[in-house]
Parts: C-alpha cells; structure tokens; sequence
DNA sequence: GATGCTTTGATGATGCGTCAACAAGCGGTA
DNA sequence: TACCGCTTGTTGACGCATCATCAAAGCATC
C-alpha cells in the first residue's frame, strides 16, 4: 500500500477532463429535457427504449437490461412516471412474475416533444466537435474500457 | 423541427459507449469507495482538496469552484458529513459571510484509508487499457468538448 | 451612512439511486 | 406432489442532486 502510483500531472489533467465533462454534458442534457417537454434524465433513458418497442410495450425485465439499470431503480422510476401518466404498467401474458410497462399518449407526446431538441443538444455538445475520424478514435477506446469493466477485479 | 438530423448507426453506437462507460464506471468507483472506506463517491470529492488545502482548511466558495458544484449541494454534503464526523465547520476570519470546512482527523483517516486503493482502481479501469498515445488524444478531445460547453447556447 | 445590487451560504421540498429485505412465480427433480 | 433454487419485481430507508427561497454581509454609489 505504501508503494501506490499516483496519478502523475498528464493523468491528472485527463482523469480532471474526463470528470468535469462527464459532469457538464450529463447537466447540459438534464437541463435542456427538463426546459423543453418537463422531463428528467431518467425519464427519457426510460420513455426512449418504451416508445421504440413492438406496440409500445415491454416487459420490465427486458427494459432494465436494454437500460443497463438494476431491477429496483427500474421499479421506482416506473412508479414514479406511472403516477404523472408517462406510462402505464400491465401484467405479463407470458410469466405471472413479470410485469410489462406501455407507453401512454401522455408520455408519447412527452417524448416526441424532447427528443429533436434532445439530438439538437447531443449534436452541439458532442458530435459537432468531433470529426468522423475523432468518433472512430472514441468508440474504440469506450468500448475497449467497457470490455475491461466487464471482466471485473 | 421536422427535418431532425437523427444518429446514424455509428454515432448511436458512441453515444452507446460512452453512457454505458460513465454510467459503468461511476458505479465501480462509489462500489470501490463504500467498501474500502465508508465513503461515497461525494464524500471522496470533497474530501480529497481539503486535505490537500493548506492546513486542512479552505472557503466554501473556494471549495465549490474546486469540485465544480453549486452552493447548494456543496453545503447539503458538508453539512451530512460534518454530522459524520468527517469535516467541522468554523466561522471565515475574513468575511462574516463565508464558512470554512476543515477536515477533521476522522476525515484524514478515511481518506487516506480510501485513497490508495481508489487509485489503483482509476488505474485498472480506466488507465491501463490506453496507451500513452491514447491518453494524449482522450485529453485533447476531452478538452475541446468542454471547451465547448463553456460558450453556450 | 442610507440605498440597492451582488455574493455567499443555508434550508425545505422533491425526485433520483442504491442497498437490504421481501414475496411470488418459474423450473427441475426427488 | 412437494421441495429447492433461481428469477423477477416491489418496497422502505437513506443518502445524493436540484430547485426555489431566504437571510446576512459585502460593496459601490449617492
């Protein structure tokens, strides 16, 4: 434990850069939903994936895995929307263990009015920097860090 | 709003990747630091410039320029760690309206506890997967976002 | 030194995220 | 059939993050 490695000043500059970016564009999004159709972060990670599936509905189980989130997260933001009329929760045809999740007119219309100005922001704040040859750079370096998450320690 | 410029497959595919890396590896870093220290992944933030501010002691405001965040959440945090014993509050000799943090020698503790190990894990997750080419051109890029989240719109 | 604007910080409300605990259903097997 | 382990989903508690609001002090100008 004595001989640990600190991070050296070129590390420090990115492991700064990493974190202050991270923290601004995830605030930018946050701020830009909220602003344009009243939804949070969170809301649309989970309206997105709803409003793309075969007739709208999906069963939870499935959601959580496409969102990457773990089943009580999923469940308490679930609720929460279900409560303003994003969505609407279903029992499952298939497993009476599961529960399906549809999207309502409510949270259709929600959706449609985030979403130009979600890929708007996306674009200002991150692809209109990039070149196609940044963005090749870039995806292959996040999916080499995913890899390594993935085989964990 | 009609004629929306939407991702195309391969930015899809970044956007993908780097929600899934920050979210992947923002998990992994509170996991590290909850298990090897009691401490969140806030707490670490805060704890880590005030030990390192002369005499274990800095402003507040000063703090908050330091980690980049509001009054509000810098004073929530302070004010659940001081009940933890981590860091004290004291009056600003300066300014009647200021307030100092000052880390207390349970906060020295916990960090130093937190800290090897916390960078040994940045290390395995994040910087032993790059080349020194790599870094060279995450920091560059990284850089030119943020640089263009400061001229907003 | 009174007035008005800015800076600094605290607070309550509300939504988000994680953990531990729980309940119910599935599937395989004795 | 009865049992066992696994999967799926919910809940309550607690800490974190943001917003709106407030109060006090600094500071410039008159």
């Amino acid at each position: 434990m004595a001989d640990v490695r600190w991070l050296d000043d070129r590390e420090a500059q990115l492991w700064q850069a990493y974190r202050d970016l991270t923290r601004e564009l995830q605030r930018a999004f946050d701020r830009q939903l909220e602003r344009d159709a009243g939804l949070s972060g969170a809301d649309y990670a989970i309206l997105a994936p709803v409003s793309e599936a075969e007739d709208g509905v999906i069963r939870m189980r499935d959601l959580g895995r496409q969102v990457g989130w773990d089943r009580s997260r999923l469940s308490h933001q679930v609720k929460r929307m279900e409560k303003r009329g994003l969505v609407a929760r279903e029992d499952c045809a298939d497993d009476a263990r599961g529960a399906m999740v549809r999207i309502t007119p409510a949270g259709r219309d929600a959706i449609e009015a985030a979403a130009p100005e979600h890929v708007a922001t996306v674009r200002r704040h991150f692809f209109d920097h990039l070149s196609e040859r940044d963005q090749a750079t870039l995806t292959r370096l996040f999916e080499r860090l995913l890899d390594g998450l993935g085989h964990d320690t």
